[in-house]
DNA sequence: TATTGTTATACTCTATAACTATA
DNA sequence: TATAGTTATAGAGTATAACAATA
């Protein structure tokens, strides 16, 4: 049993929803996020695939013969950042890189068979687990979520 | 002058717009989350903290007396992870660390003035910010994205 | 036995800078 | 000179496991 609220606990109040943080975008989009997030890695452990790694897939699989320079601006990223997932992602088969006729320095990247039924499977998963976790809320606050956060994602302080 | 579009920039096409990423929640927080958060550390980077530091200094001023571990449960993160902030913190002379009368394991949180007083400029820092940041959106999308946001936060899985 | 604060450690994600081979 | 891919490296941020002191 656990012990009744000491003095302390009663001091200090857990009402941090009044606590400014609480007002705050960034700091609710960072607790969101986390909550999200670790959702995600337990609905798609299975497929053992990180968040980066699955948008890599996904946009290589949707975008067949993109580079990694091309990859790593859509995803916001480093181009340094890429090579590692790209090894992975060669490593398990699921792409190949490809020369590309005209200019050598450039990689194309091009799913395999293997790949793209990974990424079907793993899709599967995480909108699975995406109708599952937002289940508590109707289809229209959703949408208006992912409105929002896009219009936020797109947002530039003006100078 | 840059080239024209190949023909590689043709057959990929930028419309990332359509990607099945730009349906999936998870993606769009993180991408959200990323924007703001690189805004936040330019804005409130004068005051040299982190993120995390001014969420610990913010609970700390506003629940004086916090502990540790009650600091680290509203945060969402580890006890451990706590310690080098509040190192930080105190190195800083932002707060101190206070023994309470009746339980000799536990330090109290305690801002001081110095800490307040930076707190109120961080803070005003971070709402200036926010405030320039999201200008593109008027003051009821705002609303409805915290609300929603604090929606998904508390999301669970069922079982 | 359980809890608080702490240390040590390791892992993920990411950026920066520099290199190479091409263009 | 500039770009694509790569490597090396470093720095956040975070978790896990263990420990000492205390309850």
């Amino acid at each position: 049993m656990p012990k009744p609220a000491s003095k302390r606990d009663q001091d200090v109040e857990l009402d941090a929803e009044s606590s400014d943080l609480e007002r705050l975008v960034g700091y609710n989009l960072k607790r969101a996020y986390v909550t999200v997030h670790a959702e995600f890695t337990r609905a798609v452990g299975k497929d053992d695939m990180s968040g980066r790694v699955f948008s890599a897939l996904s946009l290589t699989v949707q975008f067949p013969n993109i580079t990694q320079s091309e990859l790593a601006r859509m995803m916001g990223i480093e181009r340094s950042g890429l090579v590692a997932m790209v090894d992975e992602l060669e490593g398990n088969g699921f792409l190949k890189r490809a020369a590309v006729p005209g200019d050598r320095r450039v990689q194309a990247l091009v799913p395999t068979e293997a790949g793209k039924k990974a990424y079907a499977i793993a899709l599967a998963d995480v909108e699975a687990n995406e109708k599952e976790l937002f289940s508590h809320m109707p289809k229209d606050e959703i949408e208006t979520l992912l409105r929002l956060l896009k219009k936020v994602r797109h947002a530039r302080t003006s100078e």
